[in-house]
DNA sequence: ACATAACGACTACACTCGTAGTCAAAAGGG
DNA sequence: CCCTTTTGACTACGAGTGTAGTCGTTATGT
């Protein structure tokens, strides 16, 4: 059930709003896309077919959300991620991040106390 | 100058080997992919046209080496990647992984030691 | 009531990607 | 010296992707 990165847009929207139609998903993206309304349902027709949402019929149009978490899909693309380009070592790609745009105060507070707890 | 996943084997293979001909890079990838020659020659000769790969005519055949740099590639794509899946936010991708028992021990304290330099 | 807007279903089309095939020239084996 | 192998250049082709268009129908504004 492979996501592309245009399809992406429309779920991060949905986990957001779940249960809106395909032209309020149009109104929530218009700001930071000029997509077409065609355009937008096409992608969401997309992802209706691979089984990434769920349809329920709202009269004449449909509502539609997520059929997987958004934390599921972030873990399974974070595992390929590091697997294709890092060949699976996690500790190269924080260090990429800490280089490029430099992780704030708050980021490396987080990791902190996350190692503390995997220590264990 | 986007490097596709297939095109990323034959990459790792030349930032390992630089200077090498096609049929080299097939019998290195020999084991692990079972891709005719004449894929690999696609690859090599989309990476050249992308402008990934220099060529160096050796005789009758060129030999390839990357033009850019491993660790430039891979910080431009974790980037994009934590920019496109979790909105730019590192700590919750290493959450992720963690939980994905996609870290060792030995990543711990690589990204242990890691986090004690950033804070100075 | 009629024109128009909005909906879902279906179709379109160029481009990329994975995975090769063909062809002509050159090099090497016997 | 001829046959086979190897090489680069070019071509192929189906699936996936981004970006819509068409059609027939239904709801809505006036």
């Amino acid at each position: 059930m492979q996501i592309t990165p245009a399809e992406l847009e429309v779920m991060n929207v949905l986990w957001e709003h779940p249960g809106i139609g395909a032209s309020e998903i149009a109104d929530r993206l218009k700001d930071d896309k000029s997509w077409n309304i065609r355009t937008i349902k096409t992608l969401v027709g997309r992802l209706v077919e691979k089984g990434a949402l769920t349809t329920e019929p709202d009269g004449r149009r449909y509502l539609y959300r997520p059929a997987i978490k958004r934390g599921d899909y972030q873990k399974k693309e974070a595992k390929q991620f590091v697997d294709r380009i890092f060949g699976g070592r996690a500790a190269p790609l924080v260090a990429h991040l800490a280089d490029a745009r430099g992780l704030s105060a708050e980021d490396i507070a987080e990791l902190e106390k996350l190692l503390g707890e995997l220590k264990k």
